[in-house]
DNA sequence: GCTAATGTTATCGC
DNA sequence: GGCGATAACATTAG
């Protein structure tokens, strides 16, 4: 159940089965061979966004968990999981994810400048992008997996909120420097995201998703589904900026 | 039992 | 064809 900052955790929990062998392999699906991962090496995992990467000498298994998607590491669940690796001393299951074989190298296929969690992130690109759509809303470019790449409803509602900024402004509106203050702050919560949730804490540090009121003027949130992808938002009318 | 939820993509209709 | 709206998939906690 995964959004950028949940990938990275992943990343680091199977940090163990770098440079280990697959000696079993299954997959409950087509899009991937079992066979072709039996007796090959890891040689490493990578995320760009919500896609878990697997990496091989010669291609890469991408894993998406979708909206329901969870793994398990070193015991698995009842059901059968969708891709099982099974190494000399441990195995790693994934349940309800979408899966795909890339046989391109990584750089071709992600621009790791949009991943809010790499250390390649690059602000102006991301404005650049934004620029190019006259009439994008905040909402949809924070959802946007090409312009921020791993935030999620979660991010997208609290970075909102934080920045006082109204889900449905006009991206265009906004002036330049909250524009840099709204970018600053989704990479900044989506940090803080990975601690909270490594901590058990990330439920506690919501001001804004799924929340009541606003803790800044206890008058109630507006809950709507805002933007093309109808996703819902959390705002104050009071202090969130419709630009 | 029903609903909603950290997501994405395909398809429908205007 | 382009656009937004809707459906589809999948899981589980509340």
């Amino acid at each position: 159940m995964p959004e950028g900052p949940s990938i990275v955790i992943l990343k680091e929990k199977v940090q163990q089965f770098t440079g280990k062998k697959v000696i079993a392999a299954g997959c409950n699906n087509g899009a991937l061979d079992a066979g072709l991962l039996i007796n090959k090496t890891i040689t490493g995992f990578k995320s760009w966004g919500k896609h878990f990467l697997i990496c091989f000498p010669k291609f890469t298994i991408r894993i998406h968990l979708m909206m329901f998607g969870t793994y398990r590491i070193n015991t698995h669940t009842e059901k059968p999981p969708r891709l099982h690796l099974q190494f000399a001393d441990g195995e790693l299951n994934f349940y309800a994810c979408q899966l795909q074989l890339i046989t391109e190298p990584l750089n071709k296929v992600y621009d790791w400048k949009a991943d809010i969690m790499s250390d390649k992130w690059d602000t102006k690109h991301a404005i650049k992008k934004m620029k190019a759509e006259p009439a994008l809303l905040a909402c949809d470019a924070l959802m946007n997996q090409q312009i921020f790449s791993g935030v999620g409803n979660i991010i997208k509602n609290e970075v909102l909120f934080r920045t006082c900024i109204h889900p449905e402004s006009l991206v265009a509106a906004i002036p330049p420097k909250k524009m840099k203050e709204l970018i600053a702050k989704a990479i900044n919560y989506s940090f803080e995201f990975l601690e909270q949730k490594k901590k058990g804490t990330l439920k506690k540090h919501w001001q804004a998703y799924h929340k009541k009121e606003c803790p800044r003027n206890h008058v109630p949130f507006m809950v709507e589904d805002t933007g093309r992808s109808r996703r819902a938002s959390f705002y104050c009318e009071l202090c969130q900026i419709k630009y």
